[in-house]
RNA sequence: GGGGGCGUAGUUCAGCUGGUUAGAAUACCUGCCUGUCACGCAGGUGGUCGCGAGUUCGAAUCUCGUCGUCCCCGCCA
């Protein structure tokens, strides 16, 4: 193999490779990239020539020239992916020899010289589109995975997002500022990853799961308008859609209500949508939460879709159907779904069983709609007048099919809203190309957990209630308290969640005290916010984007590690340099982890 | 912590109910070819069937374990 050479700065290059046009025919280039593929004729070689903007076409003709004789003998020994410069003359392709598909399709460059800058060996993997390698080899050589051009796209359009963002929050007067990444622990809610200090021993910092307290604290320190792209850790386990560290959107405004920072928030992805899909993001619609839960069974609707989920508990009341009376005489739902026109299977209709039973159901019921009557395993238990009343109320017509769920609300609400997404998927009602916000409010601002046998912050224990919470008293109902919190949902998944924020003092020790938290050990975790609150805390709100979720949905792709460009693996280490790696005894004693060890 | 899928040439996969020498495509190597653009044609190299144990006359195939990877539940905004 041959050796690489230095650049020259007569082989730098004078063009990209999408640059070059008929217009350019007749110049002498220079460019610069990677053998993406040759084709060898004998007399004469083409290759395709990348770089990060684009392919040309650069021709090897021992007949061009004396010294493209010289060009051309070398090129017989370049292979895929190595790393060449050429000097050569634009010319115009011969007639009906353009590519269509490449933007320099309609010119080639003949080339005179080429220096060879680096060989490669053949590669662990093909870089073509053509190549479905799996996952755990394209992490290991993640850097030839990220040079295939679908990668470089989804890691620019990323890029592009970035660009965007900044660009609306500079127009609009925020200012960027960094907030630290080595910080305290504050165990609520994820688990956090721990840093250990060498120059305190014992004791260890948190990486931040998110700003929030920092920025809270700008806003305290008059900032008034910070916004910053940040990274933020979570030592949970993985999923398609989550890493262990990811990257938000952090943005806080003082002296603001919920439009305006809905609004900042509209014109940022009114702004990506129009700069990177050219679409106008028109108005986006606002739902409870309560109707959220109600009509799709969870609190991030994919509207791209109808298919709500009906209440028909009054209306199979006293059927004498055990399933559903005993779910309603224990305090539970009685729910319908119509899949209309759906062309089900009775293999169909066992999947959907198996599947919603990993969500709790015991059972899947359904009424199907033919041409002659009714089937269904549960009419003969619901009696005709029932069954019609469904069919009525459900305003189901021939070939549709009604599922129903029976359980308590939460149990319903799970499943249904997954059965409703994995109809959507199955009936192929959820266009990829269609992007649907929606914006999700009063959300509760506690709920109970069975867990830990107390209430919760739904969002986080510093989002403002609405209405007077000081008022709350032994007889306020806990649970029915609202946020004023919302989040902002694309296409069923939620890209972004923000509330305004407690202020004043008194309401985020009242709101403790609601989580159960004691004075001691509120001050103990956040003794410095609440103390903030004393010094002229002004009136403040904010929201932060998932940046990872969204890009990977304007990418079109189903995991966020395609628009990440070193993720974990699901177990949370990296194929590549196969951290997280023991250290040495010296570096855990110096840090104080274990006891030096004294040698004889 | 739990459930499931996958693991066979460099890569992507096939390999049935256990049966002689484990196949295909592509990549790679050699030769031919002046208009291809996933060039073409001819030939060739390439395998510890993830690893370990077991069942069997015989295991890529069956069983158990183990490792890796992916998806999901729990967990997690």
């Amino acid at each position: 193999m041959s050796l690489g050479r230095e650049l020259t700065s007569e082989f730098q290059r004078t063009h990209y490779n999408n640059q070059l046009r008929s217009s350019n025919s007749g110049e002498k280039v220079v460019l610069n990239g990677w053998v993406q593929n040759r084709r060898d004729h004998g007399g004469i070689i083409f290759i395709d020539l990348r770089d990060i903007k684009g392919v040309t076409q650069i021709v090897f003709d021992p007949n061009f020239s004396k010294q493209a004789k010289e060009a051309h003998t070398l090129a017989d020994a370049f292979r895929g992916e190595y790393v060449i410069a050429i000097q050569g003359t634009v010319a115009n392709r011969l007639e009906g020899m353009a590519n269509s598909r490449l933007e320099t399709g309609d010119i080639e460059v003949f080339v005179e010289n080429v220096q060879l800058l680096n060989a490669s060996q053949t590669l662990p993997f093909q870089l073509d589109e053509y190549d479905n390698t799996n996952e755990e080899l394209r992490l290991k050589y993640r850097y030839l995975d990220l040079r295939r051009v679908a990668m470089q796209q989804n890691i620019l359009t990323k890029h592009n997002m970035y660009k965007s963002i900044r660009n609306s929050l500079y127009n609009m007067d925020f200012n960027e500022i960094e907030t630290p990444y080595l910080t305290k622990s504050t165990p609520e809610g994820a688990r956090d990853f721990l840093v250990p200090s060498r120059v305190n021993k014992g004791t260890f910092f948190a990486l931040p799961q998110s700003p929030q307290i920092f920025k809270q604290l700008l806003m305290a320190a008059g900032y008034e308008k910070y916004f910053q792209i940040v990274r933020c850790f979570r030592d949970e386990d993985l999923r398609a859609d989550r890493q262990p560290e990811f990257t938000q959107l952090d943005v806080e405004m003082s002296f603001a209500m919920e439009p305006d920072v809905m609004n900042m928030a509209e014109q940022i992805v009114s702004d990506v949508m129009l700069n990177l899909r050219g679409t106008k993001l028109g108005n986006v619609p606002q739902i409870t939460y309560q109707d959220a839960m109600d009509k799709y069974g969870n609190d991030k609707p994919d509207i791209r879709f109808e298919m709500l989920l009906h209440n028909i508990t009054d209306v199979v009341k006293g059927s004498g159907f055990k399933v559903f009376d005993n779910a309603i005489n224990n305090g539970g739902i009685v729910k319908g779904i119509k899949a209309e026109k759906a062309n089900l299977s009775r293999k169909d209709i066992d999947d959907l069983t198996n599947y919603v039973a990993q969500f709790g159901a015991k059972g899947l019921a359904y009424i199907r709609i033919n041409e002659d009557g009714l089937q269904s395993p549960i009419t003969k238990f619901l009696g005709d007048e029932i069954t019609a009343n469904i069919v009525k109320h459900m305003d189901a017509n021939v070939g549709d099919i009604i599922f129903f769920a029976a359980d308590a609300v939460d149990t319903v609400n799970d499943y249904m809203s997954r059965l409703r997404l994995k109809l959507g998927e199955i009936l192929g009602l959820m266009d990829a190309n269609q992007f649907k916000f929606l914006w999700v409010v009063d959300f509760p601002l506690l709920e109970y957990s069975t867990d830990e046998k107390r209430y919760v912050a739904v969002h986080h224990p510093f989002t403002a209630p609405q209405g007077n919470i000081l008022d709350a008293d032994g007889n306020t109902e806990v649970g029915n308290l609202k946020a004023r919190a919302y989040d902002l949902v694309l296409n069923g998944n939620e890209i972004a969640g923000g509330s305004i924020r407690i202020h004043n003092n008194q309401v985020q020790e009242k709101v403790f005290e609601l989580l159960g938290i004691n004075a001691d050990e509120a001050n103990n975790k956040f003794g410095f916010l609440l103390d903030a609150m004393k010094y002229g805390f002004p009136p403040h709100g904010g929201i932060a984007f998932g940046l990872d979720r969204l890009a990977a949905i304007l990418c079109g792709v189903d995991s966020i590690r395609d628009v990440i460009p070193f993720p974990k693996t699901q177990r949370a280490t990296d194929a590549m340099s196969n951290a997280p790696t023991e250290v040495t005894q010296a570096q855990l004693s110096e840090l104080g982890l274990i006891q030096k060890k004294f040698d004889k």
